[in-house]
DNA sequence: AATTAGCAGTCGAACGGTTTGAGTGCTAAC
DNA sequence: GTTAGCACTCAAACCGTTCGACTGCTAATT
C-alpha cells in the first residue's frame, strides 16, 4: 500500500507528464502540487517509487515518467473525474441532438465529436449478439432492376441490388420471395461463413433464382465475416498532432493498426461488460494497440443490440477529460434510445 | 524548342529524381544517361535547362531537381509509357475479376488494387450526370419500421429507415407511396440542396406522414450536397511512406485535405473529360493538392453515369507507373461495364 | 564553336569536442 | 523523517573543423 504522500506524488507526476509529456521534475512537483515538502524529500520518494515499478527514469539527470503500471494505478485510483467544461457538455448535446438520424448517423456523429473534443481517435462498435433473420424482402425497382433487403432481429438491415431476369412477373416475385422467406427464416447470420451456394436445393423449377440466391448469400456471408458488427472509425489523424507520434515511422505502425478494424472493434467489445461500464486498457500487455490505451463504455441499444464506444490515445491520455466525454456522451445516448423505444 | 540533348537531359534528371527523390548530379546523369558527353558539358546545359525554369538548385553544390513546369514537361512529351510487369498486370486482373458484386464493391476493389501497387492514395468518384427520380418505394419490414426506398434514372439507389406509426396499415403505406410518387416523380436531386419542409403542402389529412417526409428530404438533401457523387478513397497511409512526408507536420497537412471529399471529388472530376482520357494535375498551381500530383481517367458507367478513377501521389511521382495502372485498370473496367448491359 | 579536363570555390552534412544546465543521489546536519 | 547542499551525470545545445559532393569557370582541345 502506498502512504498519502507517496499517492499524491505519483498522481503528481503522472498529471504533469499527461499534459505537458515531459519528464517530471522533483522540484516541479515540489513547486506545483507539494510546496510543504521539499525537492529532496520527493526525490527520495520519488526513488522508490521508481523501485516499486510506477516510474521510468530516462536517464540519470532526467525527471521521471509514469510507467504503464502507473497509469493503470492512476486510473484506479488516483484519478478524481468530471474534467468537462459547461460550453463542452453544452457543445455535446447540441452537436448529438441534431442527429436524430438513423442509428448508422449516430454512431458516425459520435465518432466526429468524440474525436474533436478529445484529439484522440474514436470508434464506435455496434454488435448484434442474435442476429437471426426475421424477413426477407423483394421490391422490384421498375428499371430492370430487383432490391433484396435482409432484414434481422436486431433491426439491422443489409441489401443488395440483383437483376431482374426478363421472364420475372410481379407473382414470380411473389413466390421467389416465399420461397426464400421458407429457406431462411429464422438462421443466424453466423451460419454463413462457410456457407456454399446450395446447388442441390435448387431444382430446374428454381433454376432462375440463382442470381437471387447468390446475392442473398453473398451478403449473408459478409455480414457474417464481420460477426454482425458494425465499426465506424474517426481522427486516425489527430493522433499525429500529438508528441508520441513525432516521426512518421511511428505515426505510420499506428495508423496500419487502425486499419484493422476487426481488430480495434475485438478490442472494443472482447470483455463484455453491462450498460454503462467503462473498460480502461492500457498498453499493449492490456492487449490495447501498441504504444495505446483504449477507453470503452457500453450502452445498450435495445434488445439484442449493445454498442461499444472508445477512444483510442497514446498511454499518456488525458484519461479524466475521455471519461467523462464518454460518461456524457453514453448518458445522452442512453437517453436517445429510451426515447425511441 | 528544347534540344534533342536537353530533353534527355531533362528526362535523366526527372526519371532518377523520380527514383531516388535527391538532386541530381551532372555525373550521375553521365555515368547513368548519357555516356557520351562529359559532365562538364552537362553542366552547361543543366545550367541553361535552369535559367529556362525548368529545374532547380537546392544550393550551389547540390545537383538540380525538377522544377514543376519539368515535370508537366515530362508527362507531355518525354515520358514514354507502359512500365506494367506482366505479374503486375495479371494481379490487377485477377484481383478485379474476383469482384463481381455491386458497383460499390467493385469501386473500393478498385481503389485498394490501385493504392497497392502504387503506394500512393486512390480514389474513385461515381457521378451521376442526370439524377432524377424515377420511383420511391415503400417496404413494410413487419418489425414497425419502413424502409424508404429512392430510385433515381441512375440506377443510384439511397435509402434510410423511418418508424412504422402504429395506425398505418398495408392500405396507408400505399397510399403514402402513391402520394409520395406524385410529389417527388421526375424531380432533379440538385433541386433538393436548399429545400426546406414543406409544411404547406401537409395538410392534417396527412399529417401522419410527417415523419415520412422528413426522411425522404434528409436522404435527398444528402444526395443533393454531393451532387450526385459517391467517393471511395483508400491508401491515404501510403503516403507517409513517401519521402516528402519525412516529417509530421507535412503528413498531417497532407492526411487533413485528403478529409475534404468534396474537394477531392471536385479535383477528379472539374475537366470532364471523354472516356478512357487521361488528366495529369501537378502542383497546387494546377489545382492538385499541395504538393501533389493527380492523375485521373474517365470511363463511363453507363447512361448517366461516369466514373472517375483517380492517382493521389507527390509532385515526384512515379507517373509511368501510374498512367499505366490506370491504363489497365480502366480498360478491365470498361470490360466489366461492357458485359453486364 | 562546341566540348572537355581540370581546378578553385561553395556549402551542407557529419564529426567531435566543449559548455551548459537540468536534475539526480548522497551526505551530513537539523 | 526532513532538508540543505554539493558533487556528479548526462542529454542537448553549441561551435569549429573537416569532408566531400557538386558546381562554375577557365583554358586547352577538337
Amino acid at each position: 500500500m502506498l502512504s498519502d504522500r507517496k499517492k499524491k506524488i505519483l498522481c503528481a507526476v503522472v498529471d504533469s507528464y499527461i499534459d505537458k509529456a515531459t519528464p517530471v521534475a522533483s522540484k516541479d512537483i515540489q513547486e506545483e502540487y507539494l510546496p510543504d515538502c521539499s525537492s529532496a524529500t520527493i526525490r527520495n520518494e520519488l526513488s522508490t517509487l521508481e523501485s516499486m515499478g510506477y516510474l521510468i527514469q530516462p536517464h540519470v539527470s532526467a525527471g521521471r515518467i509514469p510507467s504503464e503500471k502507473a497509469f493503470r494505478f492512476y486510473v484506479n485510483e488516483l484519478m478524481y473525474e468530471n474534467d468537462l467544461t459547461s460550453t463542452e457538455a453544452e457543445m455535446i448535446e447540441q452537436y448529438l441532438s441534431r442527429k436524430v438520424g438513423s442509428l448508422e448517423d449516430v454512431m458516425k456523429a459520435v465518432t466526429h465529436i468524440i474525436a474533436e473534443i478529445t484529439n484522440y481517435t474514436s470508434v464506435v462498435v455496434k454488435e448484434d449478439m442474435s442476429d437471426t433473420i426475421t424477413a426477407i424482402k423483394l421490391l422490384d425497382l421498375s428499371n430492370g432492376k430487383m432490391l433484396v433487403v435482409i432484414v434481422t432481429d436486431s433491426r439491422v438491415l443489409k441489401d443488395g441490388m440483383v437483376d431482374l431476369p426478363d421472364d420475372f412477373d410481379d407473382q414470380m416475385i411473389a413466390r421467389a420471395q416465399h420461397w426464400l422467406n421458407k429457406i431462411f427464416l429464422g438462421k443466424h447470420v453466423s451460419e454463413f461463413i462457410n456457407f456454399d451456394y446450395p446447388f442441390a436445393l435448387v431444382n430446374d423449377e428454381f433454376a432462375q433464382y440463382n442470381a437471387l440466391f447468390k446475392k442473398i448469400i453473398d451478403v449473408l456471408k459478409k455480414v457474417s465475416l464481420m460477426n454482425g458488427m458494425d465499426v465506424e472509425m474517426y481522427g486516425e489523424n489527430k493522433m499525429l498532432a500529438h508528441s508520441e507520434y513525432a516521426n512518421v515511422e511511428d505515426a505510420r505502425r499506428f495508423l496500419a493498426q487502425m486499419e484493422n478494424k476487426e481488430r480495434i472493434a475485438e478490442i472494443l467489445t472482447n470483455d463484455g461488460g453491462a450498460d454503462g461500464s467503462m473498460t480502461v486498457k492500457i498498453g499493449s500487455q492490456e492487449n490495447a494497440p501498441e504504444g495505446c490505451a483504449v477507453v470503452t463504455t457500453r450502452v445498450s441499444l435495445g434488445d439484442n443490440v449493445s454498442g461499444s464506444i472508445g477512444v483510442i490515445g497514446p498511454v499518456r491520455m488525458n484519461y479524466r477529460k475521455v471519461l467523462s466525454v464518454l460518461d456524457k456522451i453514453s448518458e445522452i445516448i442512453i437517453d436517445l434510445v429510451g426515447k425511441g423505444e
